[in-house]
DNA sequence: AGAGAGAAAATGGTTAAACCATTATAACAC
DNA sequence: GTGTTATAATGGTTTAACCATTTTCTCTCT
């Protein structure tokens, strides 16, 4: 029925407003906000609140101040870093496991490689392709290349992520790469065996990608990072 | 080869010392900070610097402030709610459009339904049968009622979310809503006909998480979710 | 005229001291 | 005891000053 009374903290309001232009695009990326010292005169502030106002959008990753003549307060291109840094406080508090974040990448990349499917032209047939080559070279040369067969096996998820040619499964996947990569690397020791196996369900995938075989492109996907988490799960233990 | 060297703003060596105590478990959930002037004598900078710090904590969701005697800086329990809002802010901020987040959420919500196929227990069902009972009420009373209807709906589909145990199902869920819905209630007039026929959906849904049938109910909540997505493209075309 | 050095100015970073607003606790009056 | 009031601790805000960095302009030397 009621709602927490919001305190009345005079920084917050500049900040809300300042966020509001941003988001509306009164303030475009690249455009810069008035000095400090200005600042300080439009909203009838002191400086010591226009800083704890700047410090907060900086930390929302709304903006970025550079130093000097003609510095300031300068408007950012959205990215995914902060949602991708909250997300990593999250996991180092233990509040998301890596088992749930597991899960979530099994839907997350079947849904993706569902819809590559549909859309994929030559162009992204070929970039698959590519990369699926080069994974297949790391997977033969052994276990000492394990890194980037891996870092092949991750762009060839971007790009499916990419031929979507949606927005928000390109953003999502990159932060759930961006948290859950450090730990497969660090914690995943495979056996030259497993690294061809692997190998054979990216190329299954990207056949399946490639023949626009929306449901089997899924299961596949599926599949195939569930086999990841299953080997996670054996290393925590 | 080389990262970019970092600013040296004293500030952020601030938070950067307590966060570290923070994730380390040294300061735990609950624990008081000193106030402001002893920090101030503890790191030797000065009050403002002091409080800049503790803004980017707060904004990281590490830490909340308390006002008056025994107040300051309270360790917080870790949320959700900070990844919640960067993600809001990335979506807002992208202009991503409704098409594109409608999508995700068709994935996204077929996922969710799967997974709480296979983990519902009786009480789960008993709640969302419970719901599903509102729904059809307010179904049947017309379209004055379409309001209360999509807030069912919206209710159901977050129980569904929480039934699968996953607490990054259960905040991108809450994001999705949070940031597609107002557009539904806008721009979304049924008919009742339209109406009586949504919650039929609901119906069977809810019917397939009872049964275990994961892939039904995946598949009728992805067809639920894209009529809605239908109706959008016509009404904004 | 061109190039380099250096001064000047704009701007963020930091400090210090003071006062206000809020809140818990202690002291006091009944 | 109980209710009220005073006190003190603490965050919120303001002001004024100075430092550090960076750009831009100017001047000097060749």
């Amino acid at each position: 029925m009621f709602s927490p009374a919001k305190q009345n903290r005079v920084f917050q309001d500049v900040v809300q407003q300042i966020q509001e232009h941003i988001l509306s695009g009164t303030l475009k990326t690249g455009d810069t906000l008035p000095s400090e010292r200005d600042l300080r005169t439009v909203f009838q502030v002191s400086r010591g609140t226009i800083r704890e106002a700047l410090r907060v959008l900086e930390q929302k990753g709304l903006i970025e101040i550079k130093l000097g003549v003609g510095g300031g307060a300068v408007v950012r291109s959205a990215s995914v870093d902060k949602v991708a840094e909250s997300l990593a406080l999250l996991i180092r508090h233990q509040k998301v496991s890596l088992g749930h974040l597991a899960e979530f990448r099994e839907g997350l990349e079947g849904d993706i490689a569902a819809l590559a499917s549909q859309r994929a032209d030559t162009d992204d047939i070929l970039c698959l392709e590519t990369l699926l080559q080069k994974a297949q070279e790391y997977a033969e040369k052994g276990t000492e290349y394990t890194g980037q067969f891996l870092e092949a096996d991750r762009n060839i998820h971007l790009t499916l992520a990419r031929i979507t040619g949606n927005p928000v499964y390109e953003s999502v996947e990159q932060i759930v790469q961006g948290n859950i990569i450090p730990y497969y690397e660090s914690r995943l020791e495979m056996e030259a065996r497993r690294l061809r196996e692997n190998c054979n369900d990216l190329q299954g995938i990207v056949e399946a990608v490639k023949l626009g075989r929306a449901e089997e492109a899924r299961s596949l996907t599926r599949k195939h990072v569930a086999k990841f988490s299953t080997y996670m799960e054996k290393k925590v233990r």
